[in-house]
RNA sequence: GGAGAGGUACCUAAGUGGCCAAAAGGGGCGGACUGUAGAUCCGCUGGCUGAACGCCUUCGAAGGUUCAAAUCCUUCCCUCUCCA
């Protein structure tokens, strides 16, 4: 079909809107996409990417996800590996300081999380840089020029700086670098577009002024809403372990994504998955009205994410899965295997506690005393509630530990 | 360089000689319940010992005083505020 190019210029900037928190500007950007239709120039579209966490979970996906609308729309993506900024670390949302990396660690990360990136981002339309590549010939006096364009109050604006300052918490002099190297990439790179969170606003912001002072067009900024984690409250990450990691497996993956609230399902199929804007937006008003049970709309957002990762067959079959682990309580096929080694036995029997300890989920044996106190361990559907149990292991016992955790013992040697 | 405040467990934070393995909240874990690993309620939350209320280690670090130290003293490290 023909469109006109109004309708192309219209339709490109829904379609990259869809979830956006803010865009500075929206001017800019629609120009940006005019030239491109005009002339076929492609946008050159920067994201950076902090290596000091190497797994990717789905918060890390929302903008990866905008990146790969863009190159689908013909535009040229530069994934931007922060190995020298990596070494400072990002202060952004810090309540403190952050530790640094060393070269070495950086790298190592910056591998695996490129690896991951391609899950979503198209291999070959995207260029990955360092940007150690320009920023590590950078003199003292270069920097003294630089920074010159800037002033102490500037920085100070940044709410994560002035927030700190206010409650007494150190603020290193060295993290106020950070901003100005992420600016000048853009420079480097004569980015059209930033991509980021919206907790990157100010460095975001930043790459348009310098760009300004190098005589450059500025670029476009677009923030993505942060993504909450399975705690429905604070943002996800590794560290505050409320994360869906891409690499989870589909139970883990399905599982995890039930188990957040209510209230950020909705935002969870805009930011998440492909499902048609107005769908989404008659599920959760379904919900509303009480047409539709909340935990079916989740488990159907769990087997959209879930297909997007592993596929449909494995979405489909993990959710029954679930359901017989969880709403009839039986056990599920796929628990982890565990391996015992006869020669442990003694008359065929081992102490639950050397046995919990063999599952590798507890290190302290008064850790796993107490959880055998409260009646968190079932063998094969009965519950050992005494730690001085011996319990006797034919092969393929059924051990449950806590909620979500089962493992199948196999008998070996 | 000067003056003051501070560093307590995963986090916030109380405790200023014995009643302190250390209040309270958050988080985490377990149980009950059910709508799911959601909500709510209850319990647990340093380690070791096949388990008694027995031992060991922990309140920035190292020494010291004392029958007894998170608490007092000395030195050191780190942070914040004000002044220069």
């Amino acid at each position: 079909m023909n469109m006109s190019l109004e309708e192309k210029i219209e339709r490109d900037l829904d379609l990259l809107s869809r979830g956006t928190e803010d865009i500075i500007n929206v001017d800019d950007l629609r120009k940006k996409i005019t030239r491109y239709h005009q002339t076929g120039q492609p946008m050159v579209v920067k994201e950076g990417f902090d290596p000091s966490a190497p797994d990717i979970h789905l918060g890390h996906t929302v903008t990866l996800r905008k990146l790969r609308q863009f190159q689908d729309l013909g535009h040229q993506v530069v994934f931007l590996i922060g190995d020298f900024t990596g070494r400072i670390g990002d202060p952004t949302g810090k309540k403190n300081t952050r530790k640094q990396l060393n070269e070495e660690e950086v790298l190592k990360n910056a591998q695996t999380y490129s690896d991951q990136a391609f899950k979503i981002l198209d291999r070959d339309k995207t260029v990955i840089k360092f940007n150690s590549t320009w920023l590590k010939d950078i003199t003292f006096a270069d920097l003294v020029v630089i920074t010159s364009h800037f002033t102490v109050a500037r920085m100070m604006e940044r709410e994560d700086f002035a927030k700190r300052l206010a409650a007494g918490k150190p603020v290193g002099l060295h993290e106020f670098l950070y901003p100005i190297m992420q600016a000048y990439d853009s420079v480097a790179l004569r980015a059209d577009v930033e991509l980021g969170g919206t907790d990157q606003r100010f460095n975001l912001l930043m790459g348009r002024d310098m760009q300004r002072e190098y005589d450059q067009e500025p670029q476009v900024v677009m923030m993505m809403p942060l993504l909450e984690g399975t705690d429905g409250v604070e943002k996800m990450s590794k560290s505050l372990d409320n994360y869906i990691g891409v690499h989870d497996l589909p139970f883990e993956m399905f599982g995890k994504v039930m188990s957040i609230p209510d209230h950020i399902v909705e935002k969870y199929f805009i930011l998440l998955t492909d499902v048609p804007i107005e769908d989404v937006q008659s599920l959760a008003r379904k919900v509303r009205t009480n047409e539709l049970h909340p935990m079916k709309w989740k488990k159907q957002l769990a087997r959209e994410i879930v297909t997007i990762y592993h596929g449909p067959a494995a979405a489909e079959k993990t959710s029954e899965e679930f359901d017989k682990t969880f709403s009839k309580k039986e056990n599920p096929e796929d628990a982890l295997s565990l391996a015992i080694s006869r020669g442990e036995l003694k008359d065929g029997k081992m102490w639950v506690v050397q046995l919990l300890l063999k599952t590798g989920m507890c290190t302290s044996k008064s850790e796993i005393r107490r959880l055998i106190e409260q009646g968190g361990v079932y063998l094969d559907g009965e519950r050992i509630s005494d730690f001085n149990t011996d319990l006797s292991l034919p092969d393929g016992t059924f051990l449950r530990v806590g909620k979500k955790s089962f493992f199948r013992i196999t008998l070996v040697g």
